[in-house]
DNA sequence: AAAAAGAGCTAACGACTGTTAGCCAATAAT
DNA sequence: ATTATTGGCTAACAGTCGTTAGCTCTTTTT
């Protein structure tokens, strides 16, 4: 092997996939081109497929990469001994740390996913569902508990969601708002949501 | 003028732009392509400007026509004479129906935006900020008024707007339910966190 | 009947797309 | 010291993109 890595501790194929997340949300998957990227790496367009295999794997990286990072989450709270209105607090907290933290990555998670090629694309399309299911099942046995008030289940978790992917058109508009305070925030209105 | 409209009352630009709203959210704006959209027309790539100036034309249109949709019904609640909460549920039950019966118009509005060429994007922008403070005066009002709990305003419109919006994830995998429990469902829990 | 305009077509332009081939220099392994 | 590998580069392919030019036929207006 020839140097394995790059100024800073991460491969170069860790820096284009860094790159591209900014400029697949800044543009959409389809408008970022190769060319675009390479440029932003400090780089030849080719030299780009001594490190990737196609504009695609970049992608798919990126969309699993956040799949398998909310998932291992959820695993960890769904077997802790949490009430269950804590539960849901604990991954509503932690959607919007990722959020605001990592924010290029699930941004294309959220939005980008549709151009994954299949069989990817019905893959994670599959992790979604049952990842939302696993969610709606929380709030289930919250309510069979009599933990939360009775509501919908997948409702609330679509609300839940779709309200902190939301927060991308936010972080523009209000830069200043520091982040604990907009987690305070939105935890108060999600939660009131469920509280019995 | 030669014939000025195909079968049904509309325009052929009408029906140009209607196609295109459906080839627009499956496949993005910049993977969408003329001839593509020529296709579903039924009609030669070229032959579609005859009827329309440029492909960001058809995405301007859509934009603000769903644009200023909204804002004329906005004005018209800021005018009654409602309680700020009622007000706030009109709006929402508003929202929700808009995103159920011109999905397709709506969903460009809210994702496929960043496509459009300036000046029109700026002004696009603007009137959302606009939209969107409006929104929150409403609830700031309520909040004053002792009508609503206190709650940061602009959060709340927020999560009711990204609530909604997130509505399109939903019809996919549960086309069943229908819209009228859909709807209830959804403004019980949006308007429980606004109640005091 | 003559003129104008609408609305379709084919062909093509120039720019840009993701990607491959093939070459060369530097580094790592033997 | 020699060989192998890595990771750059240039050039190019085959395709697609939005759009225009220029033609023809049909329909409307005068």
């Amino acid at each position: 092997m020839a140097k394995i890595q790059s100024r800073r501790n991460s491969t170069k194929k860790e820096v284009i996939i860094e790159k591209a997340s900014r400029l697949f949300r800044e543009k959409g998957f389809g408008a970022a081109s190769m060319r675009d990227l390479a440029e932003h790496v400090g780089v030849e367009a080719a030299s780009l497929y001594n490190h990737i295999q196609s504009k695609s794997e970049i992608l798919q990286t990126i969309c699993f990469k956040v799949a398998n990072e909310f998932i291992s989450n959820l695993e960890v709270v769904e077997a802790s001994l949490q009430p269950t209105l804590k539960k849901m607090e604990t991954i509503i907290r932690l959607h919007i740390r990722m959020m605001l933290d990592q924010y290029e990555y699930v941004y294309i998670a959220d939005h980008e996913w549709r151009h994954l090629p299949e069989p990817y694309l019905s893959n994670f399309l599959n992790q979604r569902r049952n990842y939302r299911k696993r969610l709606s099942d929380i709030i289930e046995t919250g309510i069979a508990k009599g933990e939360m008030k009775a509501i919908d289940p997948y409702t609330a978790v679509l609300v839940i969601l779709s309200a902190i992917s939301g927060i991308d058109s936010w972080q523009r508009s209000r830069k200043s708002t520091n982040a604990e305070t907009l987690e305070s925030n939105m935890v108060k209105y999600l939660i009131e949501g469920l509280k019995k």
